[in-house]
DNA sequence: TGTACATCAGTGAACGCGCGTTCACTGATGTAC
DNA sequence: TGTACATCAGTGAACGCGCGTTCACTGATGTAC
């Protein structure tokens, strides 16, 4: 997967550098070669110096763009939750003003994501392995702030109030419900079991579910677990 | 956590053997050992040769029992279906007779055992990690089973008999549903986001959502999604 | 337009580390006769 | 009840490995005057 970067700096010569000593496009050139590593070993396999390695640089040069190997890795993270984020805002617009659709377009989005890019989306949930600074933070928060607005939309709120109660265990969960999937789908459970659906019908189906049935969101909740 | 175990084999003498040259019960041993260091270091941080020191033996030992890393760890996992299964069973049970409660009770359940047992959990999926061999495949499938015969009965089908695909997909909708849950619940996201509500009513209400929303389940599901 | 110089972005050898696994071995156990 | 012997379950030293990071360094770049 994407071995090469559209970075702005990138000087030409093609993907190797040739016999230069300086890059020029480090930066992205190993955030690029993570992500090979990462699509390739996964994240249990991925190291500096063979992503180093793969940059065609010398193990210390990440040192001075990143610190060090959770510092690239966390770069990778940022970008994923940045992607993530523009996949939610495109399924959002194609759920047009319904804020339903809205949410259930976000969902397919959310699991198209995850398997178009398999890595990178289990990365950024391992914070094992990542420096959880301010940006990624932001990042993460960001993406899920798309969720929330679409959320506050069903539930009546204005653009950035407060969530309820209920409008908070909804975006719950309806993520809960996509990552599962997500994660389900990745480990192959999907293959096994869907039977002829495709994803889109079936997280199309279930998501309006889960939202229907929390609290606030009309009739279908109100089944009370015997203590 | 547990770092003794009940293993019928077991010498008096106190957990630590007491200079003694063989152990009497390494294999119960290793695997609790193994367990503490997932416990405390995560399946990242987990090396075989820090299990067999905790065990108070030499790192060679463990080969005798499992082979190699993946075999301890796989034992692990097993013991991990195992527990989910009794979980999933107990939730089951407490369902009484209708289909749905059981379904609901055993969400419960799924959801308490991951957050009783994290590493124990996260371990069980991560199949890079693991030797996926048939006794492996036996456990995760068999816990699985607990879920199928309840959507079996819910779907109008005899025990055993081939599930539908609506049956299939609905399997999977709940599945997915505390599988995502269970994992952001890990991450912290549950704390930050779940109001005044507890783990047991937030999946009560949600898990009978998704069911219902899937196709052959009742009106909910006919949303058909924007192409 | 030149030139001195600070800063940037690399090199590549080396460090120490802990790992999983192998090896020849030995102490303990159990079984056949 | 003894005894020979096979097998089991450990030891502990050693192997080679690749890792992340550090280090003193140097080539390239850019900027002030």
């Amino acid at each position: 997967m994407a071995a090469n970067v559209d970075g702005a700096g990138r000087p030409p010569g093609g993907p190797a550098r040739g016999g230069r000593y300086h890059h020029g496009a480090l930066r992205e050139a190993l955030v690029a070669s993570a992500e090979d590593v990462l699509a390739e070993r996964g994240v249990e396999g991925f190291t500096l110096r063979e992503a180093a390695r793969r940059a065609g640089v010398s193990p210390a040069a990440p040192a001075h763009h990143f610190g060090d190997a959770a510092g690239l890795l966390t770069e990778v993270a940022i970008l994923g939750f940045e992607g993530l984020a523009q996949a939610l805002r495109e399924g959002d617009a194609r759920g047009g003003a319904d804020p339903a659709a809205r949410l259930r377009e976000q969902g397919v989005g959310y699991v198209d994501f995850a398997l178009s890019h398999p890595a990178r989306f289990k990365l950024m949930f391992r914070e094992e392995r990542l420096r959880c600074d301010e940006r990624f933070g932001q990042a993460a928060g960001a993406a899920f702030g798309i969720l929330q607005d679409a959320i506050r939309a069903q539930h009546g709120l204005g653009p950035g109030e407060a969530l309820t109660d209920a409008a908070r265990a909804a975006a719950l969960a309806a993520w809960s419900l996509v990552h599962g999937f997500a994660h389900l789908a990745l480990d192959g459970q999907f293959d096994r079991m869907a039977g002829g659906q495709g994803r889109r019908v079936f997280v199309a189906a279930a998501l309006p579910g889960v939202l229907a049935a929390m609290p606030g969101q009309g009739p279908a909740a109100s089944t009370k677990p015997s203590p």
